[in-house]
RNA sequence: UGGCCAAUAGUUCAGUUGGUAGAACGCCAGAUUUUGAUUCUGGAGGUCGAAGGUUCGAUCCCUUCUUGGCCAACCA
C-alpha cells in the first residue's frame, strides 16, 4: 500500500501535495509533513470521513510523516464514549494505525492559559449577553456588527471574570469569552468569535474538572500547533475560519512552525447521505437497524455489507482530492467493490429463489460428489467437494416455460450444463393449480460428468445448483438503494424523503454445505449472483455486498425500453 | 444581498509553464470463458459554462456574466 509500489507511472499530483511539495521545498517545515485525522466523537465515522482518513494518512505515508488520531471533544453535550471507541475501531478496519491517539481535551489547560495572555493583551474579553443578542449584534453579510457594550472591559476586569468562569461564579451561558476583533469584518467569522462558554455538563475524559469549554475556534489550530501538525486538512466549509485559524496561531507562542489550513471538497456520492443528523434521524425511527446496518453509508455498515477495506482505500486513491464540489457515482464505488471481491472471494453456489428439479434417470437413493473450484482467480484457492443427487435446487429465473428472446438457460427440449455436474435436459414440469411451474423433470447425461461432453457438443448455459437433500437453509438480505433520489436533498427537498420502502428484501435461500463453515464476516460469490457477506453476528445470515455485472438484465432493460 | 470556492466526455476527475484534449466508471461490439462473471481487443461519446479582451494562436491569462456550493451556532 506504499505509495512507491502502486505509482508505476506518474500520478498527476493534486494541489494539496502541490503545496506540500512548495513547503518541502521552500524548507518551511524543514521537510516535516504531519497531519492529523479530527473528528468529534458525537457518532460513527461514515464515507465522508473515510475521505479524510484515507488523505490524511496516506500523505503522512507518502511524505514519510505523522498522522495522528485526534478526537475533537471540545463540546461534552453530545459526545460519548462508544464513539471514542467505535471511531478508533473504524479507523483501524479501514487500515490505518494512528501515530499516536490524542484529545483536545489534554490541551484544556493550555488553551485556558493561552486564553488568559490574549485577555492580558486585551486580544479578548468577556461578554455578559446572552447567545440570542450576540448573534443580533455581528450583523449581516451587508450590514457591520455592533460593539458589545462589555467590549471596553479592562484586561484586569477580563482576567478576574474569566477566572471567575472557570472557578464556576457563573451560571451556564450568563458569560461567554470572546476575540477582540473587528465587528466590522468583511469575514462574519472575524466579528467577536466566541472562545469560550460555561456548561457544567459531564464530559468523557475531564468529569466535571471543567465547566468551561473552548470552541473549535479556539481549540483546533492550537490542538495541530501543540502536536506541531504541518499540514491542517479539512472541508470546504471551512475556508472561512482560516482567517481565524491564523489569528489565533498568530497571537500566540507556538512550540513549532505555525500550521497551515488547508481545504478540500468533502465526499458526495448518488442515492447517499452523509449528514450524521440525518443517518441518526433513520437509526431512530427504525427506518435502518442501526448505524451498522448494512444500508448505512458509516464504515460499520459497509463493514457489515461486506465492503473490502483494500476497495474503500482505492476508491478514495482514485477519486483523489479536489476543490470542486463533487458528486461521484455510487456505481464507481461499487465497481471497486466488485474488483477487490473478484480477485479474494472464494466461489460457493447457493440458490435464493429455489425451484425443485428432479433427475429422473438418477439412480435411486445414490449420491454423489462433484470437485468445485473455489476461485478461478485464485490457483492457491484450491477445490471442494459439492454433493449431488437427483432431487435438486436451481433458481427460478433459469427455467423458463416460454423463453423469451436470447434466452441460454434451461426451458423444456433444451440442454444445459450444472456448474461442475452433468448436463442437464428438461422434459417436463409440474405446476400448480394457478399454472405456476414447481418441478422441472429432467434428465442427465452421465458421460458428461465434471461438465463436459466426450463427443465435444456445446451448451449455452451454465446454471449453479444446490442438491435438495443436503442443503442448508439460510436468511439471505438482499439491498437495493436505501435512497431512490441519486441526489437525495438537492433542491431544498428532504434528503430522507425519498426513502426506499424496498430498500432491504429478504429470502430463504438453499446453500450447498460448505457454506455451513463460513466465518462471521467473510465475504464469499455466490455464483452468477454476487458477493454476500456472512452476518458478523449470525453467520447464518447472508447480507448481498454487491450483485454482479448483469449482461442478461441490460439485454431484459433494453428490450423493455424498446 | 457581501465574501470565498468551483465550472473539461453520460458521470467523476487528469491535463496543457498558451499550440483545439486523456483516464476510470458506465454504454455498445467482438474474442476467450464450465459464472450472460472475470479477462482481452475495439468503438461511440467533448464548439474544455457564455460573451468580450490580450496574443500569430486561448480550454489555459484578464474582464464581465451565468450556474452550482459554502459562510451570519455559546456545533464541529
Amino acid at each position: 500500500m506504499s505509495a512507491s509500489a502502486e505509482s508505476e507511472k506518474p500520478k498527476s499530483v493534486d494541489f494539496i501535495r502541490e503545496k506540500i511539495n512548495a513547503d518541502n521545498q521552500s524548507g518551511l517545515y524543514s521537510g516535516r509533513v504531519q497531519t492529523r485525522f479530527p473528528p468529534e466523537p458525537n457518532g460513527y465515522l461514515h464515507l465522508g470521513h473515510a475521505k479524510s482518513i484515507c488523505l490524511n494518512f496516506s500523505l503522512a505515508e507518502d511524505y514519510d510523516g505523522v498522522c495522528n488520531l485526534r478526537f475533537d471533544d471540545t463540546n461534552p453535550e453530545t459526545e460519548d464514549q462508544d464513539f471514542v471507541d467505535g471511531i478508533l475501531e473504524d479507523v483501524r478496519w479501514l487500515g490505518y494505525e494512528p501515530n499516536s491517539v490524542v484529545y483536545a481535551s489534554d490541551y484544556f489547560e493550555q488553551l485556558y492559559l493561552w486564553a488568559e495572555s490574549l485577555i492580558e493583551r486585551d486580544l479578548a474579553y468577556v461578554d455578559d449577553q446572552d447567545a440570542e443578542t450576540i448573534s443580533e449584534q455581528r450583523g449581516g453579510f451587508t450590514t457591520p456588527g455592533i460593539d458589545s457594550p462589555f467590549r471596553t472591559r479592562t484586561p484586569e476586569e477580563n482576567l478576574a471574570l474569566f477566572r471567575g468562569m472557570r472557578a464556576g461564579e457563573f451560571a451556564d451561558g450568563e458569560k461567554v469569552l470572546r476575540a477582540k476583533i473587528d465587528m466590522n469584518h468583511e469575514n462574519m467569522q472575524m466579528r467577536d468569535p466566541v472562545l469560550y462558554r460555561i456548561r457544567r455538563e459531564h464530559h468523557v475524559r475531564t468529569g466535571t474538572d471543567w465547566i468551561i469549554f473552548p470552541t473549535y475556534d479556539w481549540a483546533h489550530g492550537q490542538s495541530d500547533a501543540i502536536e506541531k501538525v504541518t499540514h491542517s486538512i479539512c472541508t470546504l466549509e471551512f475556508d472561512t475560519h482560516r482567517p481565524l485559524y491564523d489569528w489565533c496561531l498568530e497571537n500566540l507562542e507556538l512550540p513549532a512552525e505555525k500550521p497551515e489550513q488547508t481545504e478540500f471538497a468533502r465526499l458526495n456520492l448518488t442515492h447517499t447521505i452523509t449528514s450524521k443528523r440525518k443517518l441518526k434521524v433513520l437509526v431512530e425511527d427504525g427506518s435502518v437497524d442501526g448505524w451498522d446496518d448494512p444500508r448505512m453509508p458509516t464504515l460499520r455498515g459497509m463493514r457489515r455489507r461486506g465492503y473490502p477495506a483494500a476497495a474503500i482505500r482505492a476508491f478514495m486513491d482514485h477519486i483523489g482530492v479536489s476543490k470542486a464540489n463533487s458528486v461521484h457515482d455510487i456505481e464507481l464505488l461499487e465497481s471497486f467493490i466488485r474488483t477487490e471481491l473478484n480477485r479474494v472471494a472464494l466461489r460457493r453456489m447457493a440458490v435464493l429463489r429455489p425451484l425443485k428439479v428432479v433427475i429422473t434417470n438418477w439412480p435411486e437413493g445414490q449420491s454423489d460428489m462433484r470437485e468445485a473450484i473455489n476461485n478461478p482467480e485464485d490457483d492457491t484457492a484450491g477445490t471442494r467437494q459439492v454433493p449431488f443427487s437427483g432431487e435438486l435446487w436451481i433458481e427460478q429465473d433459469d427455467f423458463a416455460l416460454d423463453p423469451p428472446p436470447k434466452y441460454y438457460r434451461l426451458t423444456i427440449g433444451r440442454e444445459v450444463r450444472l456448474r461442475a455436474g452433468y448436463f442437464i435436459t428438461a422434459n417436463d414440469v409440474v405446476t400448480d393449480d394457478d399454472g405456476n411451474v414447481t418441478e422441472v423433470h429432467c434428465t442427465y447425461d452421465p458421460e458428461t460428468a465434471g461438465g463436459q461432453a466426450p463427443d465435444g457438443r456445446k451448451v449455452k448455459a451454465t446454471i449453479h445448483w444446490v442438491s435438495a437433500d443436503t442443503a442448508v437453509d439460510a436468511e439471505v438480505h438482499l439491498y437495493d438503494r436505501l435512497l431512490t433520489d441519486p441526489h437525495p436533498g438537492s433542491g431544498d427537498t428532504d434528503p430522507l424523503s425519498s426513502l426506499n420502502p424496498n430498500s432491504r428484501e429478504t429470502v430463504h435461500a438453499k446453500l450447498e454445505p460448505a457454506l455451513a463453515d463460513v466465518e462471521p464476516g467473510q465475504v464469499v460469490q455466490f455464483e452468477r449472483l454476487g458477493y454476500f457477506a456472512a452476518d458478523i453476528d449470525d453467520p447464518t445470515v447472508f447480507h448481498r455486498t454487491v450483485g454482479l455485472r448483469d449482461e442478461w438484465a441490460n439485454i431484459q432493460k433494453r428490450r423493455q425500453n424498446s
